[in-house]
DNA sequence: CTGAAAGCGCTAACAT
DNA sequence: ATGTTAGCGCTTTCAG
């Protein structure tokens, strides 16, 4: 591979000048830069980053500890992946992947300078990866939000809001009893953030609403359309249902078709998954790549020393499917 | 954070002592290695990733280019992705992340010696990359199979074997017309390796078992019912099916249910997924987590200079679910 | 068994 | 507007 020495010398200048003519960072004549520009199209030279990196103190990399665990919806994941990665780039970063859900790869990443800062996923209530982070000088951001004091930049989409548009929204359609079915077991007992979050304002937003909601984890699977009869057989007053389980949705959506007295059915989940599933009567999305890209934007801020505000919450909206058949 | 210069320092030894206990690579004495960790431990020395591979020419990580394309199954990728960060952390390597489907992202990694080795997701059958990746020096290997004669290192399930394994299991059972509903046709207008591959095997399985076999692209969500439904009408013969369409498949399985005859349906699909859809008598599991693995092992051994195989397949395994309720 | 020192390829002062 | 050069923190000869 050709060096930055190769590139100078082919076009007759000092090394620094070629540094500059790629930085930008000092005036250069048209000229000088242009015979530069050639010599590095010629000799297909790309600087080599670990150098780079040496010299700069930073490598353009930030870590992205993803989950992948079960239970958690894996579009969701992978269009925030998407959503990050595609930020990123538009700064010129790179991610690297950490998975894993220990502080420990958090700590090898930012100790060794492998990148410059740090992006977490699938955040818990109370995360043990909170402390890490915050004994660590490289600039993080959460997704999620966990307890209220913490010194990490949060971002999130705003599921309590969501829970309590979705109460206001079934009340508004009249029904006075509603339940929500939400994440698997596996992932409240781990304190997930956000399906905590989502009862709490689907719970406040009857309470307001003056309807009665009740609050159901589901398994994945068909396992989910018994929750849902047994839902129904303790109270056949529970007229509508507001579905956020990505795997148990169209279990839940098929089933509901075949019943007697359907109830009514609305979901929390990405536009494009619930466009597959019938019988919605509204979605509520889950912008998941601009969450993604949202937390970059906000981490290259970080990076770059600029203001950020502690949290941010990405508000919901209603997509009323009513009449769209 | 602590240099390597810090820490001899404070073991009272030269830099180049402190290197070798890190890397093993010559003899220490017992006192020496000891006073050294110990130094290690107590300055919390992590060696600067970009210092030390600007000096030993390469860094331990490697780019895995995944598709994050619409139609693509979520789980799979997501599996395979937890396999290949698994298998490379456990060989030390770290992952970066390149999407996009083009080989730009491959390229500036490669000369830019951001990476040490490429994986590559998602292949088609003739796919630009490839002319990319021989291009280039860097270690690659592909998931997928392309065309023949690529001199690049594939690894992949085998679908051709999956396809015929699912046709010869159906003639088996008894059935004498059978239909594949397979990826949506977004993907097979790609020209995706693993649909040609499935489709092919599934036809030759079908022949050689002296049976009639379909194949139906089959689009995500509710709308795969009506692909069904179709196939049934126009043939009321057809009595059993094999899906290999994660989208779709818990919408055919709960339509199957309401149908008064309904077909026999084995599945292709992660194990984890199909579980959780009730009415499947056969499963194929597509093991995404061994495939990355395989990936991942591969490509070290490549790099390791190691003897390697152009082509492995992970062999199709049935697992009858008759009889399980 | 251990040290000294020459790079690895680049950035960013410090010259002029 | 351009050139010279001292590092960045490590690996690895070469010397002992």
């Amino acid at each position: 591979m050709a060096t930055i020495a190769d590139v100078a010398k082919a076009a007759g200048v000092s090394i620094s000048t070629v540094s500059y003519v790629m930085s930008g960072k000092r005036a250069i004549s048209r000229e000088t830069r242009e015979r530069v520009e050639e010599a590095i199209v010629q000799l297909s030279f790309s600087p080599h980053a670990s150098a780079r990196s040496l010299a700069s103190g930073s490598n353009s990399v930030i870590g992205l500890q993803a989950p992948l665990r079960p239970g958690v919806d894996a579009h969701v994941v992978m269009e925030i992946v998407a959503g990050v990665v595609r930020e990123a780039r538009s700064h010129f970063y790179d991610v690297l992947l950490l998975t894993g859900d220990e502080g420990e790869g958090l700590e090898r990443a930012s100790k060794s300078s492998l990148v410059d800062a740090l992006l977490v996923m699938d955040v818990a209530y109370d995360d043990p990866r909170i402390k890490t982070l915050e004994s660590l000088r490289t600039p993080a951001v959460l997704i999620g939000v966990p307890s209220e004091d913490v010194a990490i930049t949060c971002v999130d989409f705003d599921f309590e809001a969501a829970g309590a548009l979705a109460a206001s929204r079934l009340a508004e359609l009249g029904h006075r009893k509603v339940a929500l079915l939400g994440a698997p077991a596996e992932v409240i007992e781990r304190h997930t953030s956000y399906a905590k979050r989502l009862s709490r304002g689907f719970a406040r937003g009857c309470e307001t609403a003056g309807i009665a909601g009740s609050v159901h984890p589901c398994p994945a699977g068909a396992e989910a359309t018994s929750v849902l009869d047994t839902i129904l057989s303790n109270d056949a007053d529970v007229s509508a249902i507001f579905v956020h389980n990505e795997a148990a949705l169209p279990h839940i959506a098929s089933h509901v078709e075949t019943l007697a007295s359907p109830p009514q059915m609305i979901a929390l989940a990405p536009n494009e998954f619930s466009r597959n599933v019938s019988g919605l009567s509204d979605l509520i999305d889950i912008p998941a790549e601009r969450l993604g890209a949202l937390a970059a934007e906000t981490l290259w801020r970080l990076i770059e020393d600029r203001e950020v505000s502690p949290l941010t919450l990405l508000k919901p909206h209603l997509n009323s499917q009513l009449g769209a058949a």
